[in-house]
DNA sequence: ACCTCACTGTTTATGGCGTACACAATGTAT
DNA sequence: ATACATTGTGTACGCCATAAACAGTGAGGT
């Protein structure tokens, strides 16, 4: 794969991020390409995503699609950013960012103002109430929905993919949801891309499953089952046993909702660090140099005794 | 891949957790390859490990590789088992169980007593001081060391791997620490689970930087560079924005340590709470039925006034 | 000594993959 | 009408895993 030297390194971006042409003519177009590859996909996997079978699909030839895309890394590229377009399960209209839906050929929704000059992918209709917190678990909920829908996704794996607006709509968004917590810019970036890999990881576990089962034609269970050997070993390793005689495999935790709750309470926990911590750090009230911060006890507001003073007599007297 | 039928179910188990036959032979042996193949995904990454090249280095034919093995999925259980063997950093005696090193060829630390009848894999020389953060933390920071020697590790991916003696070992060291803290079953494996994911994903995130780096010989900064149109697009998205000229992606947080402390963190977290709980369904102290706990305020010791009075009573003239 | 047989390595072949390259058909601009 | 860009096709290359048939080699039994 991606054997493909770029010639025209620009291609990419342009593709993604360019006007749809979308020609109603017959014949071959990127988006009929790109749709029929998201189809394959969802049945198949993405390993199982070859240009021949998409190309077989839309009763062409392989080298046909060529002629539209780059290579298939492009094509991966594309299909994400497609189905990033689809709405979660409430449409939304336009946002903040100059937003109209991206899904190309038919906007499904209908149309809102047209901005049309540059493509800024699907945003967030509102803050929708919530803190942070609300608001970040739904866009890991949102993410790990998508994954239900297009299990490939979590299978595009590789750090130089570009994002296409939609993408990046998502990115934005989130990153706009820990920004209001006032964590540094830094930490900000990271919450995000913990999350997301979280998602993405604990999606790629049910596709390899899924997967597995697909093209054995036998489930997790029974396949483990004929492995019966391995198990007659496992006794004399103690924690193992009592946990399985405990019953701990047989009533397990939703991976993901325990993953996302810890996640979610170790951020909790690092945004109060933050603030006591700016507490701690603040300037003085009166005076505005740093408060040197106590042991214990209250933050104090002023730096120095005769700063109270002088603020409590403007307070009295104004 | 994983094309090949299982004829034989118990084979993979069999090779995994038999007895090594080290035969100081010329020719082919399971070792051999084991130790050749992961010398070469050392080098070229797991999607760069292939039967051809493996028999080429061991100066063979591709297919007298399958004498010895079935596949080439078998291969790299092998090979995750093998590394799984190697000493983190301090080298280790046995453990409680049966432990004896499984490195096959040649054990290279000083021999214990030899148990040989069965193996166990390597396991922790003692419970090493410190409470159970420390000593998951320890295992996490062990995982990623062993990954960044063999990035290939976290490339592994399917849920039908058969685990080896070292692996399973591993598994029952973290698995051990975590029950210690007396969380429920399900619990301790989802925890465990959990923290073995991140290192993962944490890792395939590096090795996928280091391996598009390596074959197409254009390092992460300058290809990003090249997609230079896209960046002109990012500039109508706020939050982006913000961040980025606040130098959020200049001095990024190390992204293993970071989502490691906010997972610890948050496991934490829950065992405060599973404490917590527990108190409050704690018994009676006087007759032994549950209590009922309060919704706020500090949780009671007896199930009624009666109880209380009684204890009382008790306490003053015994 | 001879035959048998298991073990080990080789040769050949099949079907899959991404894509480079030369060629053909078609519609548009000059 | 001619030149040209666009779009689709056919062939070919090098890579992958592995199935199947074949060949050498040494051990055991007769």
């Amino acid at each position: 794969m991606t054997r493909g030297k770029a010639k025209d390194p620009d291609r990419g971006v342009r593709l993604l991020w360019g006007e749809t042409e979308h020609d109603p003519r017959p014949g071959l177009s990127l988006v009929r390409i790109v749709r029929a590859a998201i189809e394959l996909a969802d049945e198949e996997g993405l390993a199982g995503l070859s240009m021949r079978k998409v190309a077989e699909r839309l009763g062409f030839t392989t080298m046909s699609l060529y002629r539209h895309i780059p290579g298939r890394d492009q094509l991966v590229d594309l299909m994400r950013d497609e189905v990033m377009g689809e709405r979660p399960a409430a449409p939304a209209a336009a946002g903040r960012a100059a937003g109209e839906p991206v899904p190309s050929e038919e906007p499904l929704g209908e149309s809102g103002e047209h901005v049309a000059d540059e493509r800024a992918g699907r945003v967030r209709a509102e803050p929708s109430g919530g803190g942070w917190r609300a608001r970040l678990e739904t866009c890991a909920r949102e993410g790990w929905e998508l994954r239900r829908r297009h299990p490939w996704l979590a299978e595009v794996r590789g750090t130089r993919h570009i994002p296409g607006p939609n993408v990046i709509a998502h990115y934005e968004y989130m990153l706009s949801v820990v920004a209001d917590t006032g964590l540094p810019p830094g930490e900000v970036i990271a919450v995000v891309g913990l999350i997301g890999r979280f998602v993405d990881a604990e999606a790629l576990l049910l596709v390899e499953v899924a997967q597995a089962e697909r093209h054995s034609g036998v489930s997790e269970q029974e396949w483990w089952g004929t492995q019966g050997s391995l198990f007659e070993r496992l006794d004399r390793y103690p924690t193992l046993s009592r946990l399985w005689e405990a019953g701990g495999w047989d009533h397990p935790e939703d991976s993901f909702e325990f993953g996302l709750a810890r996640l979610l309470d170790g951020v909790e926990l690092l945004i109060q660090q933050r603030d006591e911590t700016r507490d701690e750090n603040a300037l003085c009230k009166e005076c505005g140099t740093p408060v040197d911060r106590a042991p214990s006890g209250r933050p104090r507001a002023y730096c120095s005794r005769a700063c109270q003073q002088r603020a409590y007599r403007k307070r009295r007297s104004p």
